[in-house]
DNA sequence: GTCTCAATAT
DNA sequence: AATATTGAGA
C-alpha cells in the first residue's frame, strides 16, 4: 500500500491508512474486493475525489493543462469501470441493481430528499442518486433514547467536543465545497437524536469495506482495528462494531440465499461473492 | 405490521 | 469480541 501517489503530497491522502491509490493500483485491487457493490462504492469514492480535484484545479487549467487532462482521463477510466461493473450487475440480475443504487445512495434516501434538490455531486448523480451529500452533516453519535439522561449527556458532550465534526467523519475533507454550499442545511425538523446518529454514507461504508479488506476480511478484522485504521473523526468502536455486525449479518443472509440459487452477487452487502475471502478466515 | 438501522446491553 | 435486544423510522 505504499502508494507512490502518497509521495506527491496530494491532499487526498488525508489519513495514513487511506492512501489514494493510483488508478493502476486501484484497478489491480478492485478484483480483490469481494462484491460488486463494494467495488462500486469504492469506485464512486474515487470518482468523487477526482472530481473534486478536477474542480479544484479548474481555475488553473491554463497553467496545468496536463494535470487537467490526466485527471479527466483518470475520471474517464474510473467512470468506465464503474459503468462496466454496474452494467454487469444489471445484466446479472435486474431487480437487484435497484438495491445497489439504494444502498449506495445511502439507505435513508428519503431522508436526503430535501437536500437533493441542491444535490451537486456531479456526474455520479446518474448512478448514485443520493450519494455524498450526507457526509458532512451528522455529528458523532446517537444517544439512544433508552436512557434519557445518558443520551442527553452524550449529546451535550458530543456537541461540545465536536461542534463541527461530521457524520461522515474525517471524510468531510473530501466533500467539495460546492456540496457544502449547496447543501441546504438540515432542516431541524428531525428529532434531535436522529441528527446525531451515525450515518454510514456510501463513502464511509466504502472506507469501512476497504479497511476490512486490508485487515483480512470481516471475520479477521476487529472493530477496534477497523476503527483505528479508518481513523474517522468521532467514529467509535461501538459504531464500528454495530456496523460490522450488520455487515456480517447481511453477508450471512446473502450467503444462505445464494447457497441455493448459485447466482451472482446480488446483495449490496455481500462480501464474498467472488473469491475474496469467504466465511472461513482463509488466512 | 414488518423491516432495517444504529445504539446499547449482555 | 460476539451476539441479543431495543427503539426509532420507513
Amino acid at each position: 500500500m505504499a502508494s507512490s501517489s502518497n509521495s506527491l503530497g496530494l491532499k487526498l491522502s488525508l489519513k495514513p491508512t487511506y492512501v489514494p491509490k493510483t488508478i493502476t493500483d486501484l484497478m489491480k485491487d478492485l478484483p480483490n474486493i469481494e462484491n460488486e457493490t463494494d467495488k462500486l462504492a469504492v469506485l464512486s469514492d474515487y470518482i468523487s475525489q477526482h472530481e473534486e480535484e478536477l474542480n479544484s484545479i479548474a481555475a488553473l487549467r491554463g497553467q496545468l493543462p496536463q494535470c487537467m487532462l490526466l485527471l479527466m482521463e483518470a475520471l474517464g477510466t474510473l467512470r468506465q469501470e464503474f459503468l462496466k461493473i454496474k452494467n454487469g450487475m444489471v445484466a446479472g440480475k435486474e431487480g437487484d441493481i435497484d438495491m445497489v443504487l439504494k444502498e449506495n445512495s445511502g439507505m435513508k434516501r428519503k431522508r436526503c430528499e430535501k437536500m437533493l434538490e441542491a444535490e451537486q455531486v456531479p456526474n455520479l448523480k446518474c448512478d448514485f442518486k443520493g450519494k455524498g451529500v450526507m457526509m458532512n452533516s451528522s455529528p458523532p453519535h446517537h444517544p439512544s433514547n433508552r436512557k434519557h439522561p445518558k443520551a442527553f449527556r452524550d449529546f451535550v458532550q458530543a456537541s461540545n467536543e465536536n461542534p463541527n465534526s461530521n457524520g461522515g467523519g474525517g471524510l468531510n475533507l473530501r466533500a467539495d465545497n460546492r456540496t457544502l454550499l449547496n447543501y441546504k442545511h438540515k432542516p431541524l425538523t428531525q428529532p434531535i437524536w436522529k441528527n446525531n446518529r451515525r450515518s454510514w454514507s456510501p463513502q464511509l461504508h466504502a472506507r469501512f469495506v476497504e479497511t476490512l479488506h486490508i485487515l483480512g476480511g470481516m471475520y479477521e478484522a476487529t472493530p477496534k482495528q477497523i476503527r483505528e485504521m479508518m481513523n474517522v473523526d468521532g467514529l467509535t468502536n461501538d459504531q464500528v462494531k454495530s456496523h460490522l455486525q450488520k455487515y456480517r449479518l447481511h453477508s450471512r443472509k446473502q450467503q444462505e440465499g445464494c447457497a441455493q440459487q448459485v447466482a451472482k452477487g446480488e446483495d449490496p452487502w455481500d462480501p464474498d461473492r467472488d473469491g475474496g475471502e469467504p466465511m472461513a478466515p482463509a488466512n
